[in-house]
DNA sequence: ATCTCTATGTATAACTT
DNA sequence: TAAGTTATACATAGAGA
């Protein structure tokens, strides 16, 4: 792959070279253009081809150049897909993205830490499970479960709590014992969380059709999530 | 903006200009450098801030060039969110993401995850829930958690207690309370529910692997698949 | 679609202010 | 910490295979 590049032998590094029959190919060379759609639907796509490409590897050298991490989606008006991510997974990184919308979405003044109303289950768990990542023992379930059954009160907690316990679930999975399941087990805890899953993507599109927040409240909600000067 | 460009007076369009004080000014320019991470703390910060908003820049001329959607999320290793959409909400574009994702097949096995998904429970779970929608309460979670902090004892139980939380939260679901979350608050939990299904199958598939369990599990498998008890 | 090739537009590394 | 400068490295438009 990088040794293409080694492949380029004339004008290397920007240096004119006289071909001897320029005339013939005056026509060549980048020409400027505007940024706005390119009407030819050949030369759009070529350039589509040439600029994902780019992109991606402008992103994938970002991410290594700095240890950051960098999601990156791109839809044709065809519907066709084109991803990058930095680390395995580009679903980590959206999870870890409407967590941040969500840390932001609970109130404008982030740093006021007093947010007793909003979920105290919510704090509780998340900095013990982020705690308890590494030195994992069956036990740590059972703590967070104890712990959400004391604090589980109120119905507006119910869905943090819940997530809250798939984040324990979760770490739970990567522990060495988990390993020991049977193959016929793992695949049954699958089916059951596809199920789940199943279950509340179609409720949660119900009540996007119902509430019309596909054009209007979702627009509203990120308004409140995007700062301006953000960049 | 674009004016800024204007601003270029000297070495303009790459032509050499001879400023007199070559000498004290030989080691500008820019130098070639490796793709990995930049140790310098300072230094890897101001790459940051550039190549990040070329990056954005550059995902936003494709958007524009090609009329394509285009998704950019970049995380900061201290937490900080950088993000860039073609339209007007990113939270659109994941969606799109996520119904895609839904959409399309994986490998072999996960086809056959698939279809199983479909079929027999799937029809069951779909009974079941309808009946649950209206005797629902909060009390019930809080139950159920109860009976399984206590029975969580040994690491032989953690499917057997992963699997009834997930009943739990199967059956909160489908609860009318459930309707009142928020969209976002939905889509977190697809997405820890996906995160949490992604490293089961791919601990699964690496155990199969290892034990060469091919054909015999996948048979065991589907005859658990077809039992009615399953859930 | 992907590669080549030229010529040039742009991004950006290292420095300076 | 951010903005500006310089010189160069890299990306890519246009044309063709």
């Amino acid at each position: 792959m990088e040794n293409k590049k080694e492949k380029r032998r004339v004008g290397e590094r920007g240096i004119r070279v006289d071909c001897g029959d320029t005339q013939t190919r005056g026509e060549m060379g980048r020409k400027k253009i505007e940024v706005k759609l390119i009407e030819d639907r050949c030369n759009r796509h070529v350039t589509f081809c040439k600029r994902r490409s780019g992109l991606i590897k402008k992103a994938r050298e970002l991410s290594v150049l700095c240890d950051v991490e960098v999601g990156l989606v791109v839809f044709t008006n065809r519907g066709r897909l084109y991803e990058f991510c930095s680390g395995n997974s580009l679903l980590n990184i959206i999870m870890r993205y409407q967590r941040h919308l969500q840390g932001r979405s609970e109130s404008p003044i982030d740093n006021d830490l007093q947010e007793r109303s909003q979920s105290p289950i919510d704090n509780d768990l998340q900095e013990r499970s982020e705690n308890l990542i590494d030195n994992g023992s069956g036990a740590k379930v059972s703590e967070d479960l104890q712990s959400l059954v004391k604090n589980h009160e109120s119905d507006e907690t119910i869905l943090v709590s819940l997530g809250k316990l798939l984040q324990t679930i979760q770490s739970q999975v990567e522990e060495p014992n988990f390993k020991k399941l049977d193959v016929t087990q793992m695949m049954q805890l699958e089916n059951q969380l596809e199920g789940t899953l199943d279950k509340i993507k179609s409720q949660r599109i119900e009540a996007m059709i119902e509430n019309e927040c596909w054009t209007y409240s979702m627009d509203m909600a990120m308004d409140m999530f995007n700062s301006p000067s953000f960049y």
